[in-house]
DNA sequence: TATAAATTTGTCAATAAATGACAAGTCTTA
DNA sequence: TAAGACTTGTCATTTATTGACAAATTTATA
């Protein structure tokens, strides 16, 4: 999925021919909120992937990793984090992955 | 560099034979606090990351590189992104920059 | 074009998260 | 065992995020 998370909900609730003040009230928010979450001036708030995965029928799991991989991302975007010091990154996640096991 | 941040801290301040508390004078921080940070419980503040370099004599286009892969490292773990999602997120930064471009 | 719905933008109070500060504890070592 | 070094816990302060609402602007439609 080549979106941002905000894009993704705006494809979904288009989809569902839901208007923003529809989907907002099942998602128990402001509509004006929502629009700024699809136009990716806000974070759309992670405790909601439940009720987002509810209403769309779509499977939890998978919703969290579009979540995720949307918001390290944008972490990516942010920092100018390239290439090569993204593959750091993540021998560097693997390292706190064995300080976790060294601590048990 | 195979540490976290935090670790890399103390690697510095020991090397140099510095205590806590005259390390984190320097930094204009209570020691307390830096012990946190070293030992991973606080995150060291991106703000203080030039007069760390100048404390310790490094590059800090280098210094930053470590901070930035320590943070996304650390976000890569808690989220636990498999190498095949962190792909995918990498693809959504490029399409971040990509809208940027369009914005312009 | 008028008007109604839909969406966007701006603002600010409320809430949540990060940081600073300090006291009290443990660990080292001289 | 006393002093210095380090760690831990707590809490007030600061900073960042979110909720709520009013006021545009845009879009669709009569």
């Amino acid at each position: 999925m080549n979106t941002t998370f905000g894009e993704y909900i705006r494809l979904l609730r288009n989809k569902n021919e839901l208007t923003l003040t529809q989907l907002a009230a099942k998602l128990n928010l402001d509509s004006a909120n929502l629009s700024k979450i699809e136009n990716g001036k806000r974070d759309f708030d992670e405790k909601r992937l439940p009720k987002l995965a509810e209403i769309f029928k779509l499977d939890l799991t998978e919703l969290r990793n579009e979540y995720v991989t949307d918001q390290i991302g944008k972490h990516i975007y942010e920092t100018n984090c390239t290439k090569q010091l993204l593959q750091v990154a993540e021998e560097k996640a693997e390292y706190r992955r064995t300080l976790k096991e060294k601590a048990l």
